[in-house]
DNA sequence: AAATATGTGTCAATTTATTCACATGTATAG
DNA sequence: CTATACATGTGAATAAATTGACACATATTT
């Protein structure tokens, strides 16, 4: 196990809002922040902040604080987006098209190489310059384009075979929009984006502020 | 301050997965469960469950477990998804239309009644039945309609100029995609989705998994 | 109808996360 | 070149979250 896989999930978590904020001030051509600052900024302790990046090392210098370019550089690295990984989608209504037409997706180092869906209606079709492709060339596709990461914009009925297929076919990684859990061996990486959930705390939170 | 207000934020957070399962079960006909049953579904432990929907009231029966349905309905309650609520979103893009068009919306008690943009190209336009309109006469529509959420789908940079706007018309809750933290006074609701942030972690994962 | 199994609600124990506080090193001002 | 202010990294203290354990009530079996 390597250092890193230790640090608790909690924290990992928190590290891209610091290389948000970095992003910014480097735009802002701001070169150096103390803890204290980022604080302000991100609504997170100081202290906090220098226990979260001393998991990964001595980034700071005392007297001086962080070099924003070097720190938001090193998250970077840490975050893993200096790898670039090719990606498909599967589910290619609105949200598929929506996350192939993302920007902020060539930041992570993710590439969109394809859309795959059943109905015959859009196959063929392009977003931009991708193609939506028939689902029955989909394995042959992620092998022959070494494609890592497979994408799952479905209902949730069709989301586990989806994944079953990606599995099947090699890849790394599902970044999944269906609203379900999906069953994968250790070694496949799963991130849920549970838009559901989403919805349901701004009702929650909606709900306890005006409902006494 | 009511009840549920109290109760911390990491036991919110569980809720919308228990209420899932729970809303799969019964359309599965299964009409009782113990949270030990629950546990093996939702991954979390069965004395962690027992403690969550303590904090709500005893829902349970000793020698019995939880009757799937009221406990069902009981989340619901909780969660809001009892209240209606009318929403408009502004940013008529891929994203905002994927918005427009998701059906999960209703079951979590919320309504689009229009899509905002300023791009003449799409002001006109209907996404299944809801127009697309132009963001001159956003606030007197939210003021006529009635309108209590305001949905953010535009680059980051309009976002905390449309948030303005949202607030000075008298929304009280804000659903934000874009990837930045907008300043809102106390008793505004906002809830993000972080799509940015959910790929870095993507991208952390498979970072950590495969760099040895 | 008694005996046994089940399973909640809750308090206590443990683990994890956050905050505090400060020794130490570096920058900056005079 | 010295003095002062600054701000990190870290170990200890506190707070929060999770897990364990069990008394007690209900369900089920015999």
């Amino acid at each position: 196990m390597n250092r890193e896989s230790q640090v608790s999930v909690t924290v990992i978590r928190r590290l891209p809002k610091y290389h948000r904020y970095l992003t910014e001030l480097i735009e802002k051509g701001i070169s150096r922040i103390s803890s204290q600052e980022l604080s302000v900024l991100t609504g997170f302790t100081a202290s906090q902040i220098r226990q979260d990046l001393n998991n990964f090392g001595g980034f700071g210098q005392q007297g001086y604080g962080y070099n924003v370019e070097d720190l938001q550089k090193e998250l970077g690295k840490i975050l893993g987006l200096d790898t670039r990984y090719n990606a498909v989608v599967v589910g290619a209504g609105n949200l598929g098209q929506a996350i192939a037409n993302y920007k902020g997706f060539e930041d992570a180092g993710f590439k969109v190489l394809s859309l795959f869906d059943r109905n015959p209606r859009v196959i063929g079709l392009k977003i931009r310059d991708i193609e939506i492709r028939d689902m029955e060339h989909i394995e042959e596709f992620i092998k022959e384009h070494n494609v890592e990461i497979g994408i799952i914009t479905t209902p949730k009925d069709s989301a586990q075979q989806i994944a079953d297929i990606y599995i099947r076919s090699g890849i790394k990684g599902i970044w999944n929009f269906a609203p379900t859990d999906l069953q994968v061996p250790d070694d496949i990486v799963v991130e849920n984006v549970r838009l559901n959930e989403s919805l349901f705390i701004l009702s929650y939170f909606l709900k306890t502020k005006f409902d006494k």
